[in-house]
RNA sequence: GGGCCCUUCGUCUAUCGGUUAGGACGCCAGGUUUUCAACCUGGAAAGAGGGGUUCGAUUCCCCUAGGGCCUGCCA
C-alpha cells in the first residue's frame, strides 16, 4: 500500500442513460478519490463497435453532472484506444504469455460442451502447438497463456481474500479474430496506463477481477487494490429491471429528488459510518472507507429515499427551494409571478410540506388557487355553521384597518378577533381557513393571509362571506 | 454442471465472543393542533436451519437451505 493519493475510475458500458446503479458505482469511486486528494477518471467501455455511440455517452455525463459527480479529463473512450490494445497483446505473444488459437468458432464451441461434459478446463489445442505448423491466412484469436493449476488469490478491499482455482479460468480472448481488442484486455490495458490504483465496481465483476489478476500477471503489472461492492435490487429483492420503474438518475430527478439527497442515500445503501443516516459532502468525503461497504446486496427504499430527501429540502434556503420546485410548479402551470412574490414570503411553510419536489404544486395549491375559491362539500361545511358570515365579516372589517401586514401582526389580528367575540378560536378560525384556502393544506392563518397579500385575502374572504349569506355553502357533495 | 459471493426487525443498518441485540425509514398508539404537514412521547418488529469450537456465540468453523454473480471472439 502506498501512500500516494488514489485515482479511481467509473466504466459504464454506454447503454443509454446512467442507470442508478451505476451511479452508486460511481458515486463511491468519486468519494473515495475525493476523500484523499486522488483523482476520479470517466471511461467508456464501448470497445464493442455497436456500442461506441455518442448520444449514449452524453446520457451518461449529463447523468453525472446532475448528480454532482465530476470527473478530471474528458471521458476516455475504449474503442480509440485500440491500436494501443493490440500493442499490448502482440507483446504478450512475444513473451509467450499468450498464444494464437486458430479454432473455428464450431470447433470452439465443440470443445467447450466436451469439457464441460468432462468437468475439466476448455483449452486450445493451439496452445502447445507449433506456431509454424499454424495455417497461413487463417484466422485466429489471441489467447491467454493461463496457468492450469494452482489458484490466484485477490485480496479484495470488500470482499476480502478470495481464492479462485485457476482451473476454473480459460485462456480468455485478448483479441477477436477481427483483431479488435476484448473487454478483458482493454480493462486491464486502460486500468494500468491511466494509473488507477483502486477499482470499485459492482461484484459482478468480481469473477473478472480473477481473470484480469491472470492478465496482469501476464504483463508482469502490479494489481490495483480490487474493490468489489455488491449490486442494488429491487424494492422486492429482484435485480434491478425495468419494471422497477425509476432505473436511470433522471427519473429521480424528475420526481424531484435533490442531488445530495441520491447522493445521501446511495452512498447509506450498503455502507455505514455507525448510526449517521444523514450527511454532508463534506463528512461523507471524512468518513467513507471501504472497510465500512458491506457485502450484501442492498434493497431500494422509495420511502426511505423520500423522507431523506425531504431532510434535504429542509436544508435548502428559501431562495435555492423555490428555484429547485419551479420546473414542477411551471410543469403544473402553476407558476406566475404572483406565486413567486407569494413564495418570497411563505417558501419555507410550503417547503415544510414537501419531500419530493413534484409536490410542490399539491403543497403550494393555498397560494395559486384562482378566485373565486371553489368551495364545495367538506371544504365548505365551516362555512355553513350559523353566523359564520358575520364572523367572517368582523375578521374581514379588522384586516382591512391593519397596517402593518406580517404574520405576526396578522395572527395577532386573527387572535385578537377571536377574543374580541369571546368564541372558541375554532369558530373563526375554522370559516377563515375555509375561505382562504378551500381545504388546501396550508400553514397558519397569519402566514396565509400575509403570503396572499391584502388584497387578495381580504377578496377570498369577501367570496366566502357572499357564499354563506346566500346559503350556497350548503349541500353540494 | 463448475467456480465465486451473500444471509440481523418489512427495508437500510450497528454489533468487531459476554448488550434488556442499538439506530433510521415505514407501521401502530398518544400528545400538540384552525387544515395538511412538521414536531414530541411511547409501542410492535430481527440474528435462515442444523452441527461444532468455547465458560459463553448474532459474532469463529462446517453442513444444509435460500438468493446472487461468472462460466462469450458481450461488457
Amino acid at each position: 500500500m502506498s501512500d500516494a493519493p488514489p485515482v479511481t475510475r467509473f466504466a459504464p458500458s454506454p447503454t443509454g442513460y446512467l442507470h442508478i446503479g451505476g451511479a452508486r458505482t460511481a458515486l463511491f469511486n468519486w468519494v473515495y478519490a475525493r476523500g484523499r486528494g486522488g483523482r476520479f477518471l470517466l471511461r467508456i467501455e464501448d470497445t464493442d463497435r455497436a456500442r461506441h455511440n455518442e448520444a449514449a455517452v452524453q446520457a451518461i455525463t449529463d447523468g453525472l453532472a446532475w448528480l454532482g459527480l465530476d470527473w478530471d479529463g474528458g471521458p476516455v473512450s475504449q474503442y480509440a484506444r485500440a491500436d494501443r490494445h493490440r500493442e499490448a497483446a502482440e507483446e504478450l505473444l512475444t513473451s509467450g504469455a499468450a498464444f494464437k488459437c486458430f479454432m473455428t468458432p464450431e470447433e470452439t464451441e465443440a470443445e467447450r460442451e466436451r469439457a464441460r461434459a468432462e468437468n475439466r478446463r476448455f483449452t486450445s489445442p493451439w496452445r502447445d502447438r507449433d506456431p509454424a505448423e499454424a495455417p497461413a491466412g487463417e484466422p485466429y484469436v489471441v489467447r491467454l497463456r493461463a496457468p492450469l493449476d494452482g489458484e490466484t488469490l485477490i485480496d479484495d478491499a470488500v470482499q476480502g481474500r478470495v481464492a479462485f482455482p485457476n482451473a476454473a479460468f480459460d485462456d480468455v480472448v485478448l483479441l477477436r479474430s477481427d483483431g479488435s481488442p476484448t473487454y478483458m484486455l482493454a480493462v486491464v490495458v486502460d486500468d494500468r496506463d491511466m494509473g488507477i490504483t483502486h477499482v470499485i465496481r459492482g461484484d459482478d465483476h468480481l469473477n473478472n477481477a480473477g481473470r484480469q489478476a491472470l492478465i496482469y500477471d501476464g504483463f508482469g503489472w502490479q494489481r490495483p487494490v480490487f474493490a468489489h461492492i455488491p449490486l442494488i435490487h429491487g424494492p422486492d429483492g429482484a435485480k434491478l429491471s425495468k419494471r422497477h420503474g425509476a432505473l436511470g438518475v433522471e427519473a429521480y430527478r424528475d420526481q424531484g429528488v435533490l442531488p445530495e439527497a441520491l447522493r445521501n442515500y446511495l452512498l447509506r445503501l450498503g455502507w455505514s459510518h455507525g448510526d449517521a443516516e444523514v450527511f454532508s459532502d463534506d463528512e461523507a468525503r471524512a468518513w467513507f472507507d471501504l472497510t465500512g461497504v458491506n457485502k450484501a446486496p442492498a434493497r431500494l427504499d422509495p420511502d426511505k429515499l423520500a423522507a431523506l430527501n425531504a431532510h434535504h429540502v429542509g436544508l435548502l434556503s428559501d431562495a435555492a427551494f423555490v428555484s429547485a420546485a419551479r420546473p414542477f410548479l411551471e410543469a403544473a402551470g402553476a407558476w406566475s409571478d404572483t406565486l413567486e412574490a407569494r413564495l418570497e414570503i411563505a417558501a419555507s411553510a410550503v417547503k415544510e410540506r414537501v419531500k419530493l419536489l413534484s409536490e410542490a404544486p399539491e403543497a403550494a395549491k393555498f397560494l395559486t388557487q384562482e378566485r373565486p375559491l371553489t368551495l364545495a362539500g367538506k371544504s365548505a361545511k365551516p362555512l355553513r355553521k350559523a353566523g359564520a358570515a358575520d364572523r367572517l365579516a368582523a375578521l374581514s372589517g379588522r384586516l382591512d384597518q391593519l397596517e402593518d401586514w406580517t404574520e405576526a401582526a396578522l395572527d395577532a389580528a386573527v387572535k385578537a378577533e377571536v377574543e374580541a367575540q369571546g368564541v372558541g378560536f375554532g369558530e373563526v378560525g375554522g370559516p377563515a381557513r375555509a375561505a382562504l384556502t378551500a381545504g388546501a393544506p396550508a400553514p397558519g392563518l397569519g402566514l396565509v393571509i400575509a403570503a396572499l397579500g391584502k388584497a387578495e385575502s381580504l377578496a377570498r374572504l369577501g367570496d366566502a362571506i357572499t357564499l354563506a349569506r346566500d346559503g350556497q355553502a350548503g349541500d353540494a357533495g
